[in-house]
RNA sequence: UUCAGACCCUU
C-alpha cells in the first residue's frame, strides 16, 4: 500500500483529487488493502471534492481496515465532515475517539470559529488538556474572522503569558488585529518581535500584513520601508502599497507604482 | 508513505 500511498499523495498535492481517488479505487479493486496512512490522503481528497457518498464509504472502510483508531485518520474524518457542513457528524467522530490529541481539539475549535460559534470554541479551548501555537492561533484567527480584533489581541497576549512562542502565522494574526484597531504601538512591537526572533519576514504574507498594518495605522513611511526591503513580492504586495499611497493622498505615486508593478511582470487583478 | 492554525494578507 505504501507505493500506492505515495502515488495518490503525489496527485493530491498537485490538486488532482479526482485522479487520486480513481487511483485509490484501482488499488482496492486490485486486491491491495489500504493502511492507516492511506486514509488521511484520500479523505482529504473527498473533502476537497465535496464527495459526500464516497467520503462516507471510506469512513466505513476505516472501521473495516483499522484495528485501532488512528489519530491521523480520526482527524481527517473530523475535517472532512466539517467541510461537508456536517458539524454534528464531525462532533460525533470527535466524541467517539478514545484518546484525543491536541490536533483534534484544535480542528474542532477551527470548525466552531468558522461557523461563528465562538462560545463553543472557547469552551473547547478551556476544556482541552494542552494547547500549542496552532491552538492559540486558531482562536486568534477565529476572533478576527468574527470581527473581534480586541479579543484576538487578548488571546495573543495570553498565549505569550503562557510561555508559548508565536510563529509567523500567530504574529500575523496580531498584526492584522492591530491594523483593524489602528494600534500602531503594538504593531511596531510586533515588527520588532519578528526581527528579534528571526521569524521569516521573507514570507510574503507576513510582510504584506505588516505593510497593511502600517498603512492603516497612518505610517506610510514604515509601510514603504517594508515594501522596499521585500526580496519577493506578490500582486497583493503591490495592491496593498498602491492603495496605501492612494489612501494617503499620494495619487501620483500610486499610479507610478502601479506602472512599475506591470514592468515587474505582475498583471493587475 | 498520512492530519490541524493559512481558501490566508490587499481591494
Amino acid at each position: 500500500a505504501s507505493v500506492y500511498n505515495a502515488l495518490i499523495k503525489a496527485h493530491t498535492s498537485h490538486g488532482a483529487h479526482l485522479l487520486a481517488l480513481i487511483l485509490y479505487t484501482h488499488m482496492l479493486s486490485h486486491g491491495t488493502q489500504p493502511d492507516p496512512f492511506s486514509f488521511p490522503i484520500v479523505l482529504k481528497a473527498c473533502a476537497n471534492l465535496e464527495a459526500r457518498e464516497l467520503g462516507q464509504q471510506i469512513h466505513a472502510q476505516t472501521l473495516k481496515f483499522c484495528v485501532i483508531v488512528d489519530p491521523f485518520v480520526s482527524n481527517s474524518l473530523i475535517l472532512m465532515y466539517s467541510k461537508f457542513g456536517l458539524r454534528d457528524c464531525a462532533r460525533k467522530v470527535f466524541d467517539e475517539v478514545p484518546t484525543r490529541n491536541v490536533v483534534m481539539w484544535t480542528t474542532m475549535i477551527d470548525v466552531y470559529t468558522r461557523a461563528g460559534l465562538m462560545d463553543e470554541a472557547a469552551e473547547f479551548f478551556e476544556k482541552m488538556p494542552e494547547r500549542n501555537v496552532f491552538t492559540w492561533t486558531a482562536m486568534i484567527s477565529g476572533h478576527l474572522r468574527n470581527g473581534s480584533p480586541m479579543l484576538a489581541l487578548g488571546i495573543f497576549r495570553a498565549m505569550q503569558a503562557c510561555g508559548v512562542h508565536p510563529d509567523e502565522v500567530a504574529v500575523l494574526g496580531a498584526i492584522s488585529a492591530c491594523a483593524r484597531l489602528g494600534g500602531l504601538g503594538i504593531g511596531k512591537w510586533a515588527h520588532v518581535y519578528v526581527k528579534a526572533h528571526g521569524l521569516d519576514i521573507n514570507k510574503v504574507s507576513l510582510a504584506n500584513g505588516l505593510m497593511d498594518m502600517y498603512v492603516k495605522c497612518g505610517s506610510l513611511a514604515d509601510a514603504l520601508e517594508v515594501f522596499n526591503e521585500m526580496p519577493k513580492r506578490s500582486v497583493v504586495s503591490y495592491n496593498t502599497m498602491v492603495c496605501g499611497l492612494a489612501m494617503h493622498g499620494k495619487g501620483k505615486e500610486a499610479i507610478e507604482l502601479f506602472e512599475n508593478m506591470q514592468k515587474d511582470g505582475f498583471k493587475p487583478n
